[in-house]
DNA sequence: GAATTATTGTGTATAAATTACACTTTAAAT
DNA sequence: ATTTAAAGTGTAATTTATACACAATAATTC
């Protein structure tokens, strides 16, 4: 709402809300960030272990009230920050959930964001809570509505990385183009055809070769590439028809 | 958050957070709705004028508090119910608006929900506060940060429309082509090939040719159709490639 | 240093989807 | 009967997506 409100057909005065944002209608409101990465091949995310003695040993998101004086997404970026040290990474909110019961001892709303993280690049200093990544198709059960939650946001993740060049930042500043495919790979849990992968990736013109190759692998090295952000921020989108 | 909190790298226990759930940690909680309608072949929305000193004259969202027992999309089914008398229309959470400042007396975060109807089949009854439509294309103020919230709406519908068979609740339930493109066109604010357009909805193969035609239209008629929705929830939803 | 291994890198033909574009038909109104 | 305004329709050209197989390369092993 925001000013007046219809209630039994009474319009009450801004005075009567007033009262009432003081006293009754209040909820407590978190953030909870579901952090993806990407190891090994497979789409991971972090959790810790809940304290709560209803959830006890459950995998949790990492989360927190938010202050009094800070906006969502300092919220967020906040949390993210005192979970893993880092900040210059993609955030975006996903969606909030709010059904009555979803806290065992109040009533908390939390407001769902969603980041991307490249592991290798960013090890994790804070281990508090047993914090560690997850497979994220390993996991079953978590606490709270936090399944809930880390399922809306899976699934958001593998829209929008169809949509806009997300991935990149889970893979090492230079990659190859198996990496890519394999992340889009485990991303949407489907195989691709690598010739039609390339030919589709070098299409869309984004991609800048190094001039240099994998090392240590043991076989043909793939050539190294990163991803032109400038280039991509130029361009137009294209229009994409209707279609459902 | 949902349990264990850690700040400067000290863990709060479940006991220590329960009592700033009670105390400071509690915010008003209110849902917006975003409701759009479509006549005169133009975008419209539903808006009240604001009573609140700050914003008197201004146009605002319809919103209220959220109450300490309701679930979110519950108090956004009851707002719209409330302002308008309808219950089955699509509704869909949009986003959450969190900025501190964002109502001038309270901390007041609001979750921004939208929903579609049919301006012609529900005349609205109440109509406190000056409620009407506006074209959604003339609204350049609003009170508090109801036109971000209304801006960041229409391009969630701009982007939904394209993949869902959502705009058919705007229109009357037989309708030609015609009007049906007409409402893509305001809604997307392109102008599309009829002939085109024809083919590509013809070929979704979700429209049902009633054997009917238009009346009253001071030229040829077209034909009336319905959208099949049981067939299109049966039909497989298509994968849709990677495109930047 | 020859053979083996594992993966990179590449092209083409076919099918499907998208785009651009103009004339005839129809019903109502005059 | 004429006018008016929009409905209804098809095709060719282009672009995009798909399916598919073999030679090149670097590292490892013998």
């Amino acid at each position: 709402m925001d000013q007046s409100i219809v209630e039994n057909k009474k319009i009450k005065t801004f005075k009567t809300i007033q009262s009432e944002v003081e006293s009754i209608n209040r909820v407590a409101l978190s953030v909870d960030c579901v952090i993806f990465g990407f190891d090994e091949n497979k789409l991971k995310v972090l959790l810790i272990r809940s304290d709560l003695k209803k959830y006890l040993g459950k995998w949790s998101l990492l989360g927190d009230l938010v202050r009094p004086d800070e906006d969502l997404d300092e919220a967020a970026y906040r949390i993210l920050k005192q979970r893993t040290g880092l900040s210059d990474v993609f955030l975006e909110q996903v969606e909030t959930f709010g059904a009555v019961n979803r806290h065992p001892a109040n009533r908390v709303v939390t407001v769902a964001y969603c980041t991307l993280l490249n592991i290798q690049h960013h090890k994790l200093k804070i281990l508090d809570n047993e914090l560690h990544w997850h497979d994220v198709d390993s996991i079953t059960e978590m606490a709270f509505d936090h399944k809930a939650i880390l399922d809306t946001s899976y699934c958001r993740l593998q829209k929008r990385v169809k949509e806009h060049p997300l991935g990149f930042s889970l893979l090492p500043s230079k990659f190859s183009l198996r990496e890519l495919q394999n992340l889009y790979e485990a991303i949407l849990n489907i195989k691709l055809d690598r010739r039609n992968f390339r030919k589709k990736f070098f299409s869309m013109d984004f991609l800048v070769d190094l001039g240099e190759i994998e090392t240590e692998v043991p076989h043909r090295p793939g050539k190294l590439y990163k991803f032109d952000y400038a280039k991509y921020e130029k361009s137009q989108k294209k229009w994409t028809g209707i279609a459902f």
